[in-house]
RNA sequence: CGGCGCGUGGCUCAGCUUGGUAGAGCGCUGCGUUCGGGACGCAGAGGUCGCAGGUUCAAAUCCUGUCGCGCCGACCA
């Protein structure tokens, strides 16, 4: 049977898939604008989902020797410009402060678009001896870019973010940690967002203002957009020499450390939408779900059922659970909780109450199950994992079926006009052919993956010596 | 920064061409009837029409300027 569409606020996404995102983060309730362009309300709907995030991924932090720091919001303007790649890389995007009240600074102030500086010269005072090594700080914060374009999550002029900077006594710590912290991130996309990833290295063109390497896991949206989700770098000893952050080490030589930084943003909420939501409303894996179960009870003011309703929600108090008791008709709860991308919604009245059981409904496939009382516990905790599982396999479902194969520049033209997804295809190695082909068919390099095939020996643009596989694609 | 579109109750918009008492639907408040896929009746509240000049007896409407927002490009997480 075809999907029943339920909701005729939300325009469909093969009709607009633009205009069905930004339904999407508004019917649910994520994001409000706000009089500044590019500055976003997060709505407690969508807030929630950014704690639940912060909560599970700090975990993981800190299972790797992660500890949290905060520093400040201001960058001086020479701070900034010490280290010229970077400053290249992210001068077009700085807000500048100019005045403090009515005096005008002598000094201008960058608001932190990344905090590589500040914590090079942060690390430059605290790191003396070998034994100081390695520090591993992160910081929540937010950080601002002035984008000319902005959409809420994907590409905001301040966003919310997590950054890793570490500094380490060799390379080898170095490059150990930025690969450690890049697994983390992508079991973390998989395990508690659903979301697949492709680990793998950007090349040259695509690396961060400053690195010697970029990391990165891609994800494939559902137009077949790609999305970098989060990044790891190493910035080798390059930071270090511009900032003088030295150290003695247990031969008594004078070293440059070596370092890292890595993070992931409020962005993933974006993607989050974008892989698993659908024509009804936003769908949220259970793991990054503020409410996991939505009782909703049916002609409530019949003796007993809402007294039913909190019982059940009491039975349930080891999940997010909550009880829909407004005087909305149940059809609107139940749109409201699809909207919402609520994982469960339990719907009990005078008929299952005198049946001795309640019927659940997943969001995610609209399968209703009939459940005893006895059995709702068990039945809710089964319900939940196996959406959280099955989440994830449709999402890889999906992206390997827009993943193709491209040998030859003309293949590879017929596909990327045809489809949307990913090509898998070989490399030279050189600038200029990534830029022919973002030329003609706006298509980057996604990431030089890990997982390398040989898919031949040429080049897919230039016919000369393949050296890498690439993922290319659209990307966000 | 270029292209397109839009600023009128909380939201979506009509009204502007041809100047003359600010409208509708949704939402909101109260009361009542309803309740297994966005129920209904009755009664209410709510707007210096983005901002600033100008034209006019009279401006949401015409003119000039300005600010802002959204989408699409180029650039970027």
């Amino acid at each position: 049977m075809a999907e029943k569409k339920l909701v005729e606020a939300i325009t469909s996404m093969e009709e607009d898939f633009a205009q069905w995102y930004t339904d999407v983060v508004k019917k649910a309730e994520l994001i409000d604008y706000t009089s500044v362009k590019g500055c976003m309300v997060i709505r407690p709907a969508g807030y929630a989902i950014w704690e639940l995030i912060q909560k599970q991924l700090d975990d993981m932090f800190k299972e790797t020797g992660v500890q949290n720091a905060y520093l400040p919001m201001f960058i001086p303007e020479s701070l900034l410009q010490k280290e010229k790649d970077h400053v290249e890389g992210f001068a077009p995007e700085v807000a500048w402060v100019t005045h403090g009240g009515q005096q005008e600074l002598q000094e201008r102030l960058c608001v932190r678009p990344t905090s590589e500086t500040l914590f090079c010269d942060y690390y430059k005072n605290v790191v003396q001896s070998y034994r100081d090594l390695p520090q591993v700080l992160n910081q929540w914060c937010s950080v601002v870019r002035w984008e000319k374009e902005t959409r809420p999550f994907l590409r905001s002029r301040e966003f919310l973010w997590q950054e890793g900077h570490t500094a380490h006594a060799t390379a080898e710590d170095a490059e150990a940690r930025t690969l450690q912290m890049l697994n983390v991130y992508a079991e973390f996309l998989e395990k508690v967002l659903a979301i697949p990833v492709i680990k793998g290295q950007k090349t040259e063109k695509e690396r961060f203002a400053g690195a010697v390497a970029t990391y990165t896991v891609e994800a494939l949206m559902h137009d077949g957009k790609a999305l970098q989700s989060g990044t790891s770098h190493n910035f080798g000893d390059g930071f270090a020499k511009a900032f003088g952050i030295q150290f003695a080490d247990r031969d008594n030589k004078l070293k440059y450390v070596h370092q890292t930084s890595w993070g992931v943003s409020t962005r993933m909420i974006g993607g989050l939408i974008m892989v698993h939501s659908d024509n009804s409303g936003l769908v949220l894996p259970p793991k990054v779900a503020p409410v996991q179960v939505m009782i909703i009870p049916i002609q409530q003011r019949k003796e007993g059922v809402l007294e039913k309703a909190a019982e059940l929600e009491e039975m349930l108090k080891d999940f997010r659970v909550k009880v829909d008791d407004s005087d909305k008709s149940p059809g609107w709860k139940f749109s409201e909780q699809e909207m919402r991308g609520i994982p469960l919604r339990i719907e009990v009245g005078p008929k299952d109450i005198e049946a001795g059981k309640c019927v659940i409904c997943r969001r995610d496939t609209r399968e209703k199950t009939e459940v005893p009382f006895a059995e709702l516990v068990g039945k809710v905790k089964e319900l939940l994992e196996r959406m959280q599982t099955e989440m994830l396999e449709r999402a890889r479902a999906h992206r390997d079926s827009h993943t193709y194969v491209a040998k030859d520049y003309e293949e590879f033209k017929r596909i990327f006009g045809e489809k949307t997804g990913f090509v898998k295809a070989m490399w030279c190695g050189c600038q200029d052919c990534e830029d022919k082909i973002k030329e003609e068919l706006s298509v980057t390099s996604r990431c030089m993956p890990f997982e390398q095939e040989q898919l031949s020996d040429v080049c897919v643009c230039c016919g000369k010596p393949a050296k890498k596989m690439v993922y290319w694609g659209r990307a966000y």
